[in-house]
DNA sequence: ATGGTCGTTGGACGA
């Protein structure tokens, strides 16, 4: 089972290089984040044609997320809220898929170290962390992707000295990530050798993709059983290259099961 | 040099 996550920052206008790379890698299951459409202007026929499955949880100009399928959801266990957080923001879509619990996650932004949108960030971590804690427990295999805005160490940043205490890269930040695998979680990533200096996202400015000037803040997070059936997992920055790029990369790994 | 680029939107704001 291949299972990817992508940034798309749009997909009114990623939409080509989404069934693009559709073809190209094949993945089983794809989270998107930040597809910025509501639910009625969603592109359901075009990603069907490419012979996948959708479902999605989408408003108006933000946020917004999709999971992409090779087989259909199972019924009755989809989910597109954090339990206990009333929230507009669509940033949450969960489902299972062949036994597999899959959930996908737009982590707010922040913004900046002690902004509302910051404080709002670390709340909603909190609540992601209650729900994947219950989660855990109810399911044997559970992969949660997405873009998490949190480059969870210093070898996740191209310059730490210039990141450092920043948003995305700050103490309270990187511990609300260390709480999420403190439950039972595996950054899969990490369970391979990799290049050093390998991002998942880069600024639009600065030619900060041409400079490797990126942090790697998208993940696909295992729980245990699916930890072991990990048989790689690595970004895959070909995307980027492409022409009118999302400023992120897909996040892809593969499970033997 | 305290900006720089996109996307959405029709002036800023979010990232």
């Amino acid at each position: 089972m291949k299972i990817a996550s992508w940034n798309v920052n749009s997909l009114n206008v990623r939409l080509p290089q989404v069934l693009e790379w559709l073809q190209s890698a094949q993945p089983d299951l794809l989270g998107l984040q930040e597809t910025k459409l509501p639910d009625e202007k969603f592109p359901r026929a075009e990603i069907e044609a490419a012979g996948y499955q959708v479902i999605f949880s989408g408003q108006k100009t933000y946020n917004g997320v999709a999971v992409l399928s090779r087989l259909q959801p199972e019924a009755d266990d989809s989910v597109n809220d954090l339990p206990g957080l009333v929230d507009d923001q669509r940033r949450v879509l969960g489902a299972t898929y062949g036994g597999v619990r899959f959930l996908n996650l737009y982590v707010p932004n922040g913004q900046q170290v002690g902004s509302d949108k910051y404080a709002y960030k670390l709340g909603w971590l909190g609540k992601l962390r209650e729900y994947l804690k219950h989660q855990l427990g109810q399911y044997d295999k559970l992969v949660a992707v997405g873009d998490f805005n949190i480059a969870p160490e210093d070898r996740d940043v191209h310059d730490p000295e210039l990141w450092r205490g920043a948003v995305l890269c700050s103490d309270a930040e990187r511990s609300a990530f260390r709480e999420l695998l403190e439950l039972g979680l595996v950054d899969t990533f990490r369970l391979f050798d990799q290049n050093e200096a390998a991002f998942s996202w880069w600024d639009y400015r600065q030619a900060a993709f041409r400079r490797n000037m990126g942090l790697r803040i998208d993940h696909i997070l295992a729980n245990d059983t699916m930890a072991a059936a990990c048989t790689s997992s690595a970004v895959d920055k070909e995307p980027r290259r492409w022409e009118r790029p999302s400023d992120h990369a897909p996040a892809v790994a593969e499970f033997k099961l």
